[in-house]
Parts: structure tokens; C-alpha cells; sequence
DNA sequence: CGATTCTTTGAAAACAGTCAATCTGTGTGG
DNA sequence: CCACACAGATTGACTGTTTTCAAAGAATCG
């Protein structure tokens, strides 16, 4: 069963489009119809990005937002010092881009960097504002995924705050188990604030229980 | 000049929801009808609270969100040393709430406390929904506030795993320079999530630049 | 297998936290 | 108007934690 005609001529691209329809029809609890689908396909522009390679750089003004299908990616910023700081993590099913640079058209702090090899599906901001003005699913959708992203990060900021590293691991643990198997420590380490070292000092501590 | 009836017999509140239109107008750009500003009056109940007096405890479940009309408040939370941590001010024209308490139903992990006898705006989660899918401009000044906090959840985030505490400092100063003059050190250490000794100790530091 | 990257460990230095004492400014009541 | 109390800010000495630098030990990949 084909949702389209186009899937005989894409069938890879058009796995790539279910995933994304079955995420919005999940977030929103609502159904597509094919019309709203073929309007979806319409902007979202498939894209394969190997491991190490960039989504977006430190500099560049986003234009686009990237739906992650299979893969990871994890996004940093650099301080003067040439340090690497890991803002957020990437995987299935997540979103990736700069809302401050696309929003206000600012160059981003940040850079996007695929950890392993990964498909997504670039959408413009403007395009995405039409879906949304225009198919209830995707506002649902883009309301519940607000809600979650605004709740997550009111939580980070009141862990940075009120936790010590030894707890903000822990606390990364129960929030996102796979992280720890997927990540590496330098990265998790990283995305905590603190050093390598620290983190494996924490770790052997923790061994014991 | 009065825009309707009512200001002839609530002329102090009707000061503060004047300052209420004011701000949805400024956030959308859109000019409110006398009909619409009947709406918001309808579900918007001004209240009084003293310093020191709280708007809502740990452990409560918020149904209502706070716009400040005149005053300030802290939220923080406290950790099960009983030591209180910040997590964010409020002052004129912001809102104070826990929205992840009234989203999704839960107890609330923070309190609000008064810094200053101040003039508030009370509604009810429900009643704003209503209000969002009825009046455009409470839409567009919506969209445009949650822009604003995520930009500057994200900021902040960035600050406390990028940032030594100097740093964090100096931002602060330049985002908010208010806050400086208006919180005390204590607080403003709270919510930097550093001892008021070190923060007194960055500050002379500093005091010659 | 060699090369590279990631993790662990050690020791010293830098940093922030705690506790206690002092200093400052404010406001109150005598 | 002064004396006092109180809260907030500062300073010093000490403690504990984290960073840094360096080196050695795993793990991974071509």
C-alpha cells in the first residue's frame, strides 16, 4: 500500500516522509489526510549527512530546521578559548536548528554537528509557518513539541543551578538513559559543563552503587 | 478619556488593565476593539500582594498564571538542604508562573515570593486558552513572548555550562541592568547559583574596571 | 597491526563554598 | 536626635571540589 504515486519513483525518501507523518499524527493525536501529507512532502527536502559532517556552522543565519529520521547529532557552541560546549543532543525523531538565528536572522552561535551517519528533512522556517497556518495537525503537533521543549529546559536551568555535577548526572541518567550508551563521555561531560575527568572521577565513585 | 463604563467605578483597577492592553498591543502590533478588551476584563482579576507574601507555594498545582502590573517578584525552588535557588525574576510587564505545574497538572517544585508590594493580574490557565483562540492580537502577543523566553531559556542554558561565574555576571549586567540596582546581592548570587560571598568577591575584584 | 581517539589516574593549582567576624546602611523606638 | 537592632555586604581563614596538565591504559577503526 502506497500513500502516493511518487513513492514509486522515491520509495527511500518516501520512508523518510512516514517516519515524519507518523511524528506529527503521534504529537497531535490527530489523523493526516493525503491531501496535508502532499503538502508536507512539498516542503520538507530529504537530505542524507554523514558522521562529522555539519548540519550548520557558527556564523551561518538559519533558514532551516532538520527533522532527524535515523542518526544523532549534537550542537555546540565554541568560547574564546576554543572550547567546545554542547547545547543539546539530537536523535530520532528530534529537531535540530537554531530558533534564536531563525527567528530573528541573527548568525547562529551555534554548529550542528551529524555523530553519526543520519537522514533528515530540511524544512525552511517560512514553509513550516505555512503548514502550520495551514494543517491542524502540525500546530497541534508544533504546540505539544513547544510545550515539552519549554518544560526540558526550565528543568536544565533549574538543575545548572540547584545541582551539583554528581547529581546533574544522575538526573541526566533517569531523563535520558540512551544518552549515556550512545554519547561519549567527553560528550556527555561536555553537555554537562564539566571536564572529562571529572566526569570519570564521578563515575568510579559511583561504581559501588 | 475613558474606553468603557466600568472605569467609572473601578478607576484603580482599571489602571491596571489598561497596562495589560498596553502590553498585548506593543507585543503584537495589533490594536485591541473595545469589544476584546470587554473579554480580557472579564476573566483578568486584578489582585494586591505584599512583600514578602507568596503567589504560589511548592506543592501547589498553578491554575493560574501572573502578569505583573507593578512590582517584582523571585521564583525558586529549594533543595532538600532547604537552601533556596532562583530560577528566574519578575518585574513590570512579565508573567509569573509554572508552566509546567498548569500544562500538565503536577504539583509545583517553586514559590513565588514578592520583593515589593506589587499590583498583579490573575488567569486561569483555561481562560487564557480561550482568550488565544479568540482574540488575534492575544495570539500574535503569545507567539511573540514564548519566542522571547525560549531565545532566552537557550541563552541561559549556553551561560551556565559555557560561562564562569564572572562571566555569567557581566552578562547578566548587560541583559538586565536593572536587576542589578533593584535585587539584592543574595538574591542576584541565587539566581547566578554562586554563594553571596563570591559574588561580593568577583564585584571588588572588578571594581577597578 | 598501527594509529587515533577515548578513558582513567595522579598530582598540583585554581576556584568556590562554608563559617565566623566585621562593617555598612536603614529604619525604629526611646 | 541618638542608640539600637537588623539585614545585607564584605573580608579572612579554612575546607572541599573542580580544573588543568601530563601520562598511561583501553577501545575502536582503518
Amino acid at each position: 500500500m502506497l500513500r502516493n504515486g511518487f513513492a514509486l519513483f522515491l520509495p527511500k525518501e518516501n520512508f523518510m516522509f512516514e517516519a515524519l507523518f507518523h511524528y506529527f499524527e503521534e504529537k497531535s493525536s490527530i489523523q493526516l489526510t493525503a491531501e496535508e501529507e502532499q503538502q508536507i512532502r512539498a516542503v520538507f527536502k530529504p537530505k542524507k549527512l554523514r558522521k562529522r559532517h555539519y548540519l550548520f556552522e557558527e556564523g551561518d543565519i538559519c533558514q532551516c530546521a532538520a527533522f532527524i529520521v535515523k542518526g544523532s547529532a549534537r550542537m555546540f557552541s565554541t568560547d574564546k578559548k576554543g572550547h567546545e560546549h554542547i547545547v543539546r543532543f539530537g536523535i530520532e525523531g528530534w529537531w535540530m536548528g537554531d530558533s534564536e538565528s531563525y527567528l530573528l536572522g541573527l548568525p547562529t552561535k551555534y554548529t550542528v554537528e551529524m555523530l553519526e551517519d543520519s537522514d533528515v528533512l530540511l524544512v525552511s522556517n517560512d514553509d513550516y509557518q505555512r503548514l502550520l497556518s495551514t494543517i491542524p495537525v502540525v500546530a497541534e503537533a508544533t504546540k505539544s513539541i513547544d510545550k515539552q521543549s519549554f518544560v526540558s529546559n526550565q528543568n536544565r536551568i533549574a538543575a545548572s543551578i540547584s545541582m551539583t555535577a554528581e547529581e546533574r548526572y544522575e538526573d541526566l541518567i533517569k531523563r535520558y538513559p540512551t544518552f549515556i550508551q550512545r554519547f561519549s563521555q567527553n560528550m556527555i561531560a561536555s553537555y554537562l559543563g564539566i571536564s572529562p575527568e571529572t566526569l570519570s572521577r564521578i563515575r568510579s565513585r559511583n561504581a559501588g552503587h
